[in-house]
RNA sequence: GGUCCGGUAGUUCAGCUGGUUAGAACGCCUGCCUGUCACGCAGGAGGUCGCGAGUUCGAAUCUCGUCCGGAUCGCCA
């Protein structure tokens, strides 16, 4: 009998009794009882206790060696437990396997972490031994959760005759978005590759290539600053459908989601999915990517109050600023103290510059700044914003669209002060009719809020150049529990529509021929009505594993400073590998 | 770049109104133990209190600076 393993440690139970078996794995657990050792051997599929009795004397003492991660292997027999003692925690908790034989394939080092779940050791020691962190049930579950969404993923797809089409990773560094990270060329001196912040032009090109329906799942790359929910290098699943509608897009990927979830976390989505206006995600949840968990709305009072005796109100609607209120159910009640720390959470936090609040207890009303209001105009604004005895009303005031962002932000610390998020159900929804464009105060001029290639409305496009900031774009977001997991549009096709766009973002002709002069000649040889998405992978399976940080479904994720503490990447290179690529460091950068 | 939180044993943390030899749990090491599965019992080792300066008779504790990690704003077409 050799010493491959005949079962994983995950699989033997009762049925196996009395067969020989060998078993391959990790050193879990030893409680050595003297006489008797039980070792919890595990693999990723699971642990199965085995035991060394003192009779096999010569086994025995090997066993006492034995620590933990130390690989090994073993053979025996399969034995069933007495009814004492079994474990019913256990897949494989009813038997034991008795050791005869045992090999120490590799011996471990006490690790720095004990490899066990709800481990808290903190990040930076974690990622530095990320080889032990992956070994860990917890993390294990999460990448092979990831290898089989992937999995679905592609049959989908392919079900559905799309060609999946590899582009190129070394690619032309384009103005617009994101910071690119770059590659210098070394037989090109001077010049320098882009690594794709996504493969958006090319997925165009194969469109114009008639490659109508593509998928790609890919790495992306942005050289920007690190969240908990954003690497520097992340995977998109990539999509782009030529002679379609966004209606064909929605219904497309509302089946995948559902297929997803139903597949690996047996739930069942409801579709199709809401869809909501950019304009009322920002007015009634203060976000674009609003959280549906709950179902606080946020209700403009400033004609409740344009005529009051609180200035702070009246001059503000003077001023075209808003003021906003959402009404905390049941919480009428909130003392003072707990009033006033909310209110610094909430300055702090959203940049609100202050919180009034308004209390309805026994039909009557009591408001932070009642000194200055009628009667009356506190019941209106109750009236407005559906508060209703026991309820409380907090607002804010300023001007738009500022106002409403921070109101977004006081939405989710209510949700989650007061436990008002719904975390059984997925919210899955559309956000659509975004602007095409938004003004930068920075740069002085027009930014694509989507990308410089997505169609405007066809209705607007006569505003493109009188009235930029009317102009719709045929874009959307797929939001998922206020997180964006998705976002695509349908893209402009010809290359007058695409100069124009080029020229309201102040690209002007010779820039936009350097730097998208392929896409524009692709354009004057027949290109069709197309438009897709790009869905967040990584974000996906981070929801779908009640992961908190992206880190935790990525194998080898970088820290907040873009650096892998692992590998210690980036790192310093050699001056002759600098040379070879025509590249001298700056002063600052070198002493 | 800004704001906030944190850095004490291998790990997670306590100690922080300055004062004896800096503690606990888990882990680790040694011994005992034949039914454990968070094994148990007895004993033990293990610390540059992130780093530097200052205040002080005396600093883990107070002050300043700095480094590191995380969250977040800016940024992320």
């Amino acid at each position: 009998m050799s010493w491959l393993r005949t079962h994983t440690c995950g699989e033997l139970t009762i049925d196996e009794k009395g067969k020989d078996v060998v078993l391959n794995g990790w050193v879990s657990k030893r409680r050595d009882l003297g006489g008797l050792i039980f070792i919890d051997l595990r693999d990723r599929y699971g642990i199965t206790q085995i035991v060394f009795d003192e009779t096999n004397e010569k086994i025995h003492s090997l066993a006492e060696n034995l620590r933990s991660e130390y690989v090994i292997g073993v053979k025996g027999k399969v034995i069933n437990r007495s009814k004492e003692t079994i474990n019913p925690e256990m897949k494989t908790g009813e038997i034991e396997v008795e050791v005869a034989e045992m090999k120490i394939y590799s011996k471990s080092k006490t690790p720095p972490f004990e490899i066990k779940d709800n481990l808290k050791t903190n990040e930076e020691t974690r990622l530095k031994y990320r080889y032990l962190d992956l070994r860990r049930n917890e993390l294990q579950e999460k990448l092979i959760l990831r290898s089989k969404v992937y999995h679905t993923i592609r049959n989908f797809y392919n079900e559905r005759d799309f060609t999946e089409v590899e582009t190129p990773v070394l690619m032309k560094s384009t103005p617009e978005g994101a910071r690119d990270y770059l590659v210098p060329s070394r037989v090109n001196p001077g010049k320098f590759f882009a690594l794709p912040q996504s493969p958006q032009t090319y997925k165009q090109l194969l469109m114009v290539s008639g490659f109508d329906r593509y998928f790609q799942i890919v790495k992306c790359f942005r050289d920007e600053d690190l969240r908990a929910d954003r690497q520097p290098e992340f995977t998109q699943v990539d999509v782009e459908m030529s002679f379609v509608d966004e209606e064909v897009i929605y219904e497309e990927h509302e089946r995948l989601m559902a297929e997803i979830w139903k597949e690996h976390l047996g739930v069942e989505l409801n579709t199709p999915f809401p869809r909501i206006s950019y304009e009322e995600a920002m007015t009634t949840y203060g976000s674009d990517k609003p959280d549906l968990r709950f179902d606080v709305k946020i209700h403009d009072i400033s004609d409740d109050v344009a005529e009051s005796g609180f200035k702070i109100f009246k001059s503000t609607v003077d001023k075209g600023g808003r003021v906003l209120s959402i009404t905390v159910p049941g919480e009428g009640s909130m003392g003072r103290g707990a009033l006033d720390r909310l209110t610094d959470k909430v300055t702090s936090e959203t940049g609100a510059a202050g919180m009034i609040f308004m209390k309805l207890n026994d039909g009557e009303i009591t408001c932070s700044v009642g000194k200055f209001l009628e009667d009356e105009t506190m019941q209106t604004m109750a009236k407005t914003s559906e508060a209703e005895d026991g309820d409380l009303v907090l607002i804010l005031a300023g001007p738009a669209p500022d106002v409403y962002k921070q109101m977004g932000g006081l939405r989710l610390i209510i949700g989650n002060q007061f436990d008002l998020i719904d975390k059984d159900q997925p919210r899955f929804l559309w956000v659509t009719d975004f602007p095409l464009v938004e003004w930068s105060k920075e740069d002085l001029r027009y930014h694509a809020l989507h990308h410089p290639f997505t169609s405007p409305k066809e209705e607007d496009t006569d505003k493109l150049e009188s009235d930029p900031k009317a102009v719709k774009a045929r874009a959307y977001d797929l939001v998922l529990n206020g997180n964006e997991i998705g976002g695509g549009s349908i893209r402009i096709h010809t290359p007058e529509l695409q100069q124009r766009m080029f020229t309201l973002l102040g690209i002007d002709e010779q820039e936009a021929e350097e730097k998208f002069g392929f896409l524009l000649d692709a354009f004057k040889y027949g290109a069709p009505p197309h438009g897709g998405i790009a869905l967040g992978l990584d974000r996906i399976v981070m929801l779908m594993s009640g992961a908190t940080s992206l880190r935790d479904v990525i194998a080898f994720p970088k820290n907040q400073r873009a650096q892998s503490p692992m590998d210690n990447s980036p790192s310093e290179v050699d001056e002759s590998q600098l040379k070879e690529l025509h590249i001298s460091l700056r002063k600052t950068v070198t002493q």
